[in-house]
DNA sequence: TTGTAAGCGTTATCAT
DNA sequence: ATGATAACGCTTACAA
């Protein structure tokens, strides 16, 4: 295109400097006299010149950017997650390079690579479903990449994380359906492979054991792709209205999971909690707006970036040793809403 | 910080040729022997390089990134328009950069004089509720800058858009209610800053003319900040109620605002459609979730953010004369719940 | 106090 | 068929 920009060498030229002065110049640097100063900052805004971050990043091996991996942008819990990191990064002056995985492994690995090969400083990750081979990220990772993995994690690696309680977060939703005296509860979760899928599953299997309830056969559904698709959300509510032993209560392991069943169980024309009671994890409203509202397990989303960021620049900024790995565990909010129970 | 990366010379290096060899081979050139090429290709594969963005972005002057401003991530609508875009840019081999305005017109200017200087090829952007003026847009808009807004755009600035019909579905959405009796029609609104706002309140106001229906005092209330801060719908709700002629019907005009004057009314212990129905712009679940289901204006974000994206990369890879400015008119989705306003 | 030149990784132009 | 060199915009030893 013609729009020419407007380069340092420009202000030189037009000063009658040499380029090297002008930088100086620009940078306040001590070893400039005011008077060519204030020339060449007047000229520069005159001609109003913006240094070019690429030549910056170039000279300095760095890009001020930072990329985001997750499965979906559009989705609750990643969206509050993003606006957190992106408010730190704003604060902090690094720009967020976003992408999806689409639940894809062979997409992450495209987009890592790709995101990875300098044209960021730093990861922050939330590993796809299909993802159980982590070779793309151990690759980098022992290259001393700066990584931060959030939400969904790995024991593969040793890395910073932050990541929720998850087994405390189903335990407490559990035990409240166990509380209020139901006992034929199911479960509907992500993919088996997924770390906060089995630590939620954890929690409920816990307090069922502590209530002495052992788990029937069938009650606990996966779906693999965690509702990506709406259809895998209906079949496994599908599968568990037909268990011989119906359930009396659901727990539903994910903020797309939580708004699929009760869209399922509503189409089939179930009350809740009339028929079966639900509790979720869920990040959306739907939770208090529908009749009667429902008790949920509520993610610190907005932390979990902000938390996820902080860290990221401690590692990009040396700020802190690589190897110092931190776990950065938050708590869930889980927020009970009387009637959402009542049989 | 020890990860050196490979660069061509380390292969030059390696195979003891120059660098321009190396690089040529890498790029199949037919200047190059085919043994060459195997030796180059074979040895880029070992070491494992990776070609430095920044570095042909400095020599190509483009950067393969685009920009994107909106108010917020955590938002239905606009997560689900980033989405679109995100899906295009990938399969064009694009990344997205994400930020975010927070309605906050010096942040908009912030963040746009950053990306625009040179760390994007181009921008799409839906203006804050707070930019009345539009000189920062201008400025770059006129050196040829693409430049493709979405949703909320200006008359201030000929430019390349992407939007809703939001004149037809506000209409419609009003005549929906007028057809099922309801004649005093109050709506929530966005800023009357904002395009989208006026439009649908066109709409709104046009349908009620076509039934001979004078607009009543106070029964448009605008959420300056579009009910980020759930207080404003909140008050702008409850001074609708304390009218001294009260509503029977409302109409809101964006996805936060329905959800917000829902929860408003829930809160309150009004029932929808009892004490007052409800129709509404939603890109959510809730419409179909709560009870009875909401009729709504659905708005095609996804397409908007493919067809922005689209645009976009039409202008950044001059397939078409910037100045030949395009206006895309979506169209929204009326869904009708029969329920929804039984009085 | 200012200028010269090398370098960041790559490609393109011009030699050889 | 291959190599040397300049250039993209900027910073920074090193000279002057």
């Amino acid at each position: 295109m013609k729009f020419e920009a407007v380069t340092i060498k420009d202000i030189a030229k037009a000063l009658g400097l040499s380029v090297s002065t002008v930088s100086r110049a620009l940078r306040d640097s001590y070893e400039i006299s005011s008077e060519t100063k204030k020339l060449v900052l007047e000229c520069a805004e005159k001609l109003n010149y913006k240094p070019n971050p690429i030549a910056l990043s170039l000279k300095e091996r760095r890009t001020r950017s930072i990329g985001v991996v997750v499965c979906e942008i559009a989705n609750n819990f990643f969206s509050q997650v993003i606006n957190g990191i992106e408010s730190v990064a704003y604060d902090k002056g690094y720009n967020v390079i976003i992408s999806q995985s689409h639940e894809s492994y062979e997409r992450e690995v495209i987009d890592l690579q790709y995101l990875a090969s300098r044209s960021v400083d730093g990861l922050l990750i939330s590993v796809s479903t299909e993802t159980n081979d982590f070779t793309h990220l151990r690759a980098l990772h022992e290259k001393g990449f700066p990584i931060v993995f959030f939400d969904r994690v790995t024991d593969e690696l040793k890395t910073h994380a932050v990541t929720v309680d998850n087994f405390k977060g189903a335990y407490e939703a559990t035990e409240h359906l166990l509380k209020n005296g139901f006992t034929k509860i199911a479960a509907i979760t992500n993919s088996e492979f997924l770390s906060i899928s089995n630590e939620r599953i954890s929690g409920y299997k816990a307090a069922l054991a502590d209530y002495n309830i052992k788990p029937k056969k069938g009650f606990i559904q996966h779906c693999f792709y965690g509702g990506m698709i709406f259809s895998e959300i209906e079949e496994a509510v599908n599968r568990l209205l037909s268990l011989p032993e119906r359930p009396d209560a659901l727990i539903t392991m994910s903020d797309k999971l939580s708004t699929g069943c009760v869209k399922t169980l509503k189409r089939r024309g179930l009350k809740i909690p009339g028929d079966i009671a639900i509790i979720g994890f869920s990040n959306s409203d739907i939770a208090e707006l529908i009749d009667p509202p429902l008790s949920v397990v509520r993610q610190p989303a907005l932390e979990m970036g902000k938390a996820a960021m902080d860290l990221l620049i401690q590692l990009i900024e040396a700020k802190r040793p690589v190897t110092d790995f931190e776990k950065r565990v938050l708590t869930p909010e889980i927020i009970i809403r009387e009637s959402s129970l009542k049989h």
